[in-house]
DNA sequence: GTAGCCAACATTGCATGCAATGCTACAGTG
DNA sequence: CACTGTAGCATTGCATGCAATGTTGGCTAC
């Protein structure tokens, strides 16, 4: 038996995705830097195929880059990317919550969602250690809207857009008080306003209110990279390029 | 030197996942087989290594299952599956070409399109010689529209949702000479129609026509399930259960 | 001084052995 | 007859060695 703590999961693989996904979204290497396997051996306390493994995985989640001559290197993201990113999950949740509207069979199915909305709701007076429970409960909220356009295809695609950074729903609604407060709020009645179409199997307005939506987290991102302040506290920001 | 032709790349892996991929479309294993890493090296006359990683790329491409325990399973599509990937196409080139259309700086960017739109259209007195041409000019007519919308996010999301079989825009235009040369001419005046939207910055009217036009697809699809003689000519329609 | 070439080094791609784990089939027991 | 336990087998996960290839830095020639 190694020393190695194994948490997470008992493959080194899964461990190594975590620990070098968080590793990057913090802000440990630069953009364009070059992963080199060996490097990484030494860092993670792992050998070379579970590392390239691994690897290979964060450069389909979008993360890494592949160099035509072998190997990989930190994916530089420009804003844009970002922007477009965001965009692209709106588009994706939008077909989610059209599709849940054109499948709803009993309104029961909405159970789950009018919960959750109701339950983040009532965490808005956000306290700092109330902050995280925030996020879970938008997060869950969202992950049931997928689950309710009943489409394995299309949780799949939704997964893959939300790797990129800063593109999933729970990311980044970030901890200036004003801000978040008046935003979570906004985030509230567009999320009501979506479970209501969706019962009423308006499609195409949950379609347009989920794109919408997703602005939220654009405007919070177009924020984050003016704030020194909190430059400071999302080491990840760095991995923006200003152009 | 080894006796294989290196002819695709000289990287076993490349190979490898163009072998795997083409066996799997061309309907070589049945949804829901598992594929063994040993049972592939004497089929593919390579090793271990590469065929896992290869495995690992078709998984992600969503060909193949991860078995929980271990190893990779082929993956069972149903009808409604392969339904959502077109649309999810569908949308995503829909957001394509609104792109395109807002982002257009000049008129000049798309001789392109218009060049191909020409090209497709006077190759549709479709001749048996002729039909892999026509598809090729289909093919590359849809990516200029891809690039167009001046995303590198998107493009990635466009690539990722075009591996689902017959979810690419190409796929399924299959050699019914009837059913053919009619969807052709919709075909050629959607691309047109889409074109103009774009030059003339009619985003959300682009947006619609491409949506519209994967709908091309789904009869396509549709029509060779129901058809016996399709189904000898398309081997890969196997992988597609019927429930 | 600059451009180009060459050699040493760094890094990956691939092959293969080994250990651990899950799976299957069979036998024994209630 | 059904169910459970177990032993053997199939299969993967990981480690590591080797060869091939790319890269870098220095040296030479112009």
């Amino acid at each position: 038996m190694l020393a190695t703590v194994a948490s997470n999961s008992d493959k080194q693989t899964e461990r190594l995705v975590l620990a070098l996904r968080k590793r990057i979204l913090n802000g440990e290497f630069s953009p364009g830097e070059r992963l080199t396997e060996l490097g990484l051996v030494s860092l993670l306390q792992a050998s070379r195929t579970p590392i390239r493994l691994a690897l290979e995985r964060l450069a389909n989640e979008g993360l890494l880059d592949v160099i035509p001559s072998g190997g990989f290197r930190l994916r530089s993201f420009g804003l844009a990317d970002i922007r477009d990113a965001i965009e692209i999950r709106g588009v994706l949740e939008g077909t989610a919550v059209r599709f849940a509207a054109e499948r709803l069979e009993s309104a029961e199915e909405l159970a789950q969602v009018k919960r959750l909305t109701l339950e983040a709701t009532m965490e808005i007076p956000i306290t700092l250690e109330g902050f995280a429970r925030y996020l879970e409960t938008n997060k869950r909220f969202h992950r049931e809207l997928w689950r309710l356009a009943k489409s394995a295809s299309l949780f799949r695609e939704l997964e893959h857009a939300c790797k990129i950074p800063f593109a999933a729903p729970e990311a980044l609604v970030f901890g200036v008080a004003d801000l978040e407060q008046s935003t979570a709020f906004i985030a509230a009645e567009q999320h009501r306003a979506i479970v209501e179409a969706i019962e009423n199997r308006e499609g195409a307005r949950a379609e347009a209110l989920a794109r919408e939506h997703s602005r939220i987290s654009r405007r919070n991102l177009e924020f984050a990279l003016r704030s020194k302040e909190l430059s400071n506290r999302l080491p990840g920001l760095t991995l923006i390029s200003n152009q």
